[in-house]
DNA sequence: TATGAATGAGAGTTCATTCAT
DNA sequence: TATGAATGAACTCTCATTCAT
């Protein structure tokens, strides 16, 4: 009893965390959360002032939080097909080390305009902004050392990214067709294939 | 009053559309519309059965219609990397011919499962699993007429249609960091660099 | 389309009624009425200032109007019993002859406040109360001329009037237990018979 | 705040009891019921799912709970006659117990095809079928054993059940002619008096 | 005369947030 | 600290009535 004061702010982290996941912020209630921590309703601003700041801090500590290191772990990696690997090694970390079932960093993304709390979406913005300056800077640097193609490098920017993004978001995704997101499918996309094709392209 | 060709109908889709992609869907209020269209709250129910039936009907006509001759289109192209470009053009043109100003299909696609009107919720899936197979055959097909390298056929898709989504909506996503995407850059895109891209990959 | 000017409201007040009956009062739209007379929402009110006008009408010429003579029909029987007779034979001829299936008339009584027109509640309330005195008088006339025992007039008023009202609606109500309501128990049931019970009673 | 003994549901229910019997279902508004307890509109939905909710709630603890120990009650009487008596005077007990200020069952009967919701309009139609099957076996009875006239027993059964809302229930309609319903006259009115026009008829 | 498109007050209901205990 | 009863603004949707044509 006297030493939850951590405790219970991690409680409901947590439940509310599952909740978003599982069912997205909107159709998440915050009795919902209450309850699934095992509190009560009130508690809950005894600790968050808002829904809103929950998910806010949810962001900071569960999302923007892996890619912290990012930059620093990029910079030990000598050429950039090797912090392209490093770069998609980490987002299939986040995205499953988190259990990140469903699209939480996706919805995220996509519905970040919809919050209102300015403090969550400018949060949201820039961790999305410094992961593509973070790939645009591995490209530009590609192409110009030679080590790339001539291409557009926020063209690449842009396709890379949105495949990424596609790659660890996909088995979340709702409507992706089942037919194809068996099992063993599953198991066996892996980020060197995927680094792969980026790199070399469809052509053989 | 004098260029009132468009029916009533019309300027509530085009109102309730415009909201949608500003604001989504949960933030447009059936009030915002009717404000939006010039008329009362109710008149919009004269037109529409539901919100619901507003979005159901702009996906129809907005979105899916403008995959309805894709197979076609697409079984017209000899081989596959053809097939591939003139999927991503058709990409492009729906989306910019329908004046997207925020990324409406990926949107849709996120949040579907947060509908429950099962008639939107199918279409939308169904409209994205489409999209995702005849992407597959394509790739699949390349790789089996030795067009393409032996890549694993549900990867390359998942790759190129994440790339594909995220060129196509990248300018109107409210995260894309603003100093990339000045005017000249977006024209400089295109659809062709973007499947050279694909096809041949970054490696020079 | 000249003689025309009686007939379509008679066709209004024959379909507001029709649906009255069938659905009530507050389940019947004006645009049903309109849809089921065939003509346009807005020529209702050319006819009707509104729904509780047609109601008003409706009451007075349907319902009222078959108790205009009751009081002179019943002045021409010599005795009680056979002023009772017809009070019950004219009962049953308004709610059969008007075809009143369902509880229209009960349905007047009992939600009559529901109403906010005055002119349709004093309507109702008047008929009623007229027809309670009829009754009321029939039985003390029969009292005080030795024709009837020394009942209490009122309560033998209310014992009447409340079989009569049952039993002329019993087979429109909605809760009648339909196991007792056959085609053949319903043309059984016979004014002469309700008449012997009412005046010998229950005792052999 | 001294006396509130009642919990906040009580208040609720009495205040919905009252306006659903002052105004009727359909004009009584959940605002009406907030306001008339004291409370907010979304109080009202802490305690109950919705305003059938409270109907139905309503009809089982004030109106149905009323008549579950009849088919006892009756069963220790010895004969017909006396059951009936027995079954007046539960009548009388129930509407004037309840304060009845109008008739509730009544109007529960009449209208209770204008509710959507099944179990509502199941537990009303019940209770009235129920009542008047328990009337119709007293009646047969009665005939069979000899206690009672060879008459029909549905038609009797129509009469006396007729008659019997009919005097529990006139106090409180709204068309009862005023003149008739001093105070005097309804404490004149007594059961066995009744029970005594029904088993003897009106003929001396 | 006849219309039906347009209206908006008002309904039941939801739920994030407050606050007395 | 912890609570949950209480709140009321805000939502979607209904429909009797109006009025320009």
């Amino acid at each position: 009893m006297t030493k939850d004061k951590r405790s219970k702010r991690e409680v409901i982290l947590d439940a509310a965390y599952n909740l978003f996941i599982d069912k997205g912020y909107w159709d998440t209630k915050i009795i919902d959360i209450a309850d699934s921590a095992g509190i009560g309703k009130g508690t809950v601003y005894e600790y968050f002032e808002s829904k809103d700041a929950i998910f806010l801090e949810l962001f900071k500590t569960k999302v923007a939080a892996g890619y912290e290191m990012l930059p620093e772990i990029l910079s030990r990696e000598n050429n950039c097909e090797c912090k392209m690997k490093k770069y998609i090694e980490t987002e299939m970390e986040n995205t499953s080390s988190f259990t990140f079932s469903r699209n939480f960093l996706m919805d995220l993304m996509m519905k970040s305009d919809a919050f209102r709390n300015p403090a969550l979406i400018e949060s949201i913005h820039k961790l999305v902004a410094d992961k593509f300056r973070i790939m645009f800077h591995i490209i530009e640097e590609g192409v110009n050392s030679g080590e790339f193609r001539k291409v557009d490098p926020l063209l690449a920017t842009i396709s890379v990214m949105g495949g990424v993004n596609f790659f660890v978001s996909i088995n979340f995704m709702p409507f992706a067709p089942r037919e194809f997101f068996t099992k063993e499918n599953a198991s066996a996309m892996s980020g060197v294939d995927f680094l792969d094709l980026i790199i070399n392209g469809l052509k053989p």
